[in-house]
DNA sequence: AGCCTACATTCCAGTCGA
DNA sequence: TCGACTGGAATGTAGGCT
């Protein structure tokens, strides 16, 4: 819903301003036991709004004033208000109606009403306290200069990025993860991939993109792809049709699981699209590794697949790390200090394959007998180390791990990505 | 006890429409 | 011009923490 869809609706009235008395509790308090996703989510929320415990609204309910899903759904009113008139924003740095729009965006995404005051005290408390760039950027933001293309959560698309985001590097939600140990850093690790074209594979394994710590740099590479990738005489995109479009992200360290994908013009690097996704997480197959599947672009996939020239684009997926939690057990290991990991995936020119359509299943569909996950999680069986690294540059130092004491800088790396079979 | 934190409340300056 | 309405800063409050 836009502020404009909203403005122009009916009754938004948010009434009286409703007397409300709290109490402190940390999130153990809720009256549940958080799952794991929550406790990984909260500490998630923990890192960006710098909130370390939640007022609950008494009454018996013991429900948190601004628990997490709320917070959310204001920081996402936050990303999807646009002022109607740039004037007064101009002006005078207000947002007009913004707080009463982030009352009802967070009314209608979880049916809990928190006035507009509540919400501008809250956008206060964060102005104050919060860490994360990304809302910084949003409360701060003169109108119009940033998050407009922000959508949805669960992979929902903004079909419309405005004009004044089509610039390259988008703007990236960043967290700025900050445990005892961490050094705060401003710039991104970036991978550039190469959905190669001329490659071959003979794997029905999906590819693997590796982010292992910088220092641990020669294992960063690409899996094979899957298999049934037909050499006919066609272009590219029909290749891409038959692809399952996912990718498995193996990563030394935690992932939020909500990650941005841009879809960019690859000279221009103008944005075209953008979406935000769930990474899924799958079962690790050693301590101190975390693999998540990714869409490659969920919302155009198809549109790539159709489109005679897919080389002319390039996608970007942005990770945020999660802030690591030093424990005896992992003191040694390496911590991650930057604020987001991004992958670029390049089509490497055209390409004239087809599958054949019965050959490679859609979706994922594999050997299961050996795993011990449940029916609904796919196996995913670790790569063979041996043929996949083709790293074709190591450069531009910015971003920095921890290990101990020791930093280890890494910057732009570039890997080749052998997208499809014979 | 004093400090900290998360939120509520109050106050003020600005816009807008009657 | 004036009152309704708004966002934002300042201040208040209550519970937790040290």
């Amino acid at each position: 819903m836009s502020f404009t869809d909203w403005s122009t609706g009916q009754n938004v009235g948010a009434g009286k301003q409703s007397s409300m008395l709290v109490s402190t509790s940390t999130i153990e308090d809720f009256g549940h036991i958080p799952s794991t996703e929550e406790q990984t989510r909260d500490e998630a929320q923990k890192a960006v709004t710098g909130r370390r415990s939640w007022k609950t609204v008494r009454g018996g309910s013991g429900e948190a004033v601004w628990s997490p899903q709320l917070e959310a759904a204001l920081i996402e009113g936050l990303e999807k208000y646009q002022p109607e008139s740039k004037k007064a924003t101009k002006s005078l740095g207000r947002f007009p109606m913004r707080n009463r729009f982030i009352s009802d965006y967070v009314f209608q995404v979880t049916g809990k009403r928190r006035t507009p005051k509540q919400v501008g005290s809250r956008i206060q408390q964060l102005r104050d306290t919060c860490k994360g760039e990304h809302i910084l950027r949003l409360i701060s933001r003169n109108s119009g200069s940033s998050g407009s293309v922000t959508p949805e959560p669960h992979c929902s698309p903004d079909p419309s990025p405005s004009p004044t985001s089509s610039t390259f590097p988008p703007e990236h939600a960043t967290i700025s993860a900050s445990t005892p140990t961490e050094l705060r850093q401003r710039i991104p690790i970036q991978l550039s991939v190469t959905i190669s074209t001329c490659a071959s594979s003979s794997s029905s394994r999906p590819p693997y993109v590796f982010l292992d710590p910088p220092q641990n740099i020669q294992g960063i590479r690409l899996g094979s792809i899957p298999e049934a990738m037909h050499l006919v005489d066609h272009r590219a995109s029909k290749m891409l049709a038959s692809m399952d479009p996912s990718v498995m992200i193996v990563s030394g360290v935690q992932l939020w699981e909500q990650y941005d994908i841009f879809l960019l013009e690859a000279q221009s690097r103008a944005l075209v699209y953008k979406e935000r996704c769930q990474l899924q997480p799958c079962p690790p197959t050693q301590v101190g590794q975390w693999i998540y599947r990714t869409a490659l672009v969920q919302g155009r996939w198809k549109d790539l697949c159709c489109d005679q020239f897919p080389e002319q684009y390039v996608i970007q997926h942005s990770f945020v790390p999660l802030p690591s939690v030093i424990t005896a057990s992992n003191k040694h290991q390496p911590t991650y200090t930057g604020d987001e990991i991004s992958v670029l995936y390049f089509f490497d020119g055209p390409v004239y394959t087809t599958p054949s359509d019965n050959l490679y299943p859609r979706g994922i569909s594999y050997d299961q007998s050996s795993s011990g996950f449940p029916s609904s999680m796919p196996f995913y069986e670790m790569p063979p180390d041996a043929q996949w690294p083709c790293v074709l540059s190591a450069s531009r130092s910015t971003d920095s791990w921890t290990h101990g004491s020791n930093n280890t800088n890494v910057g732009e790396q570039q890997y080749h990505y052998p997208y499809h079979g014979q």
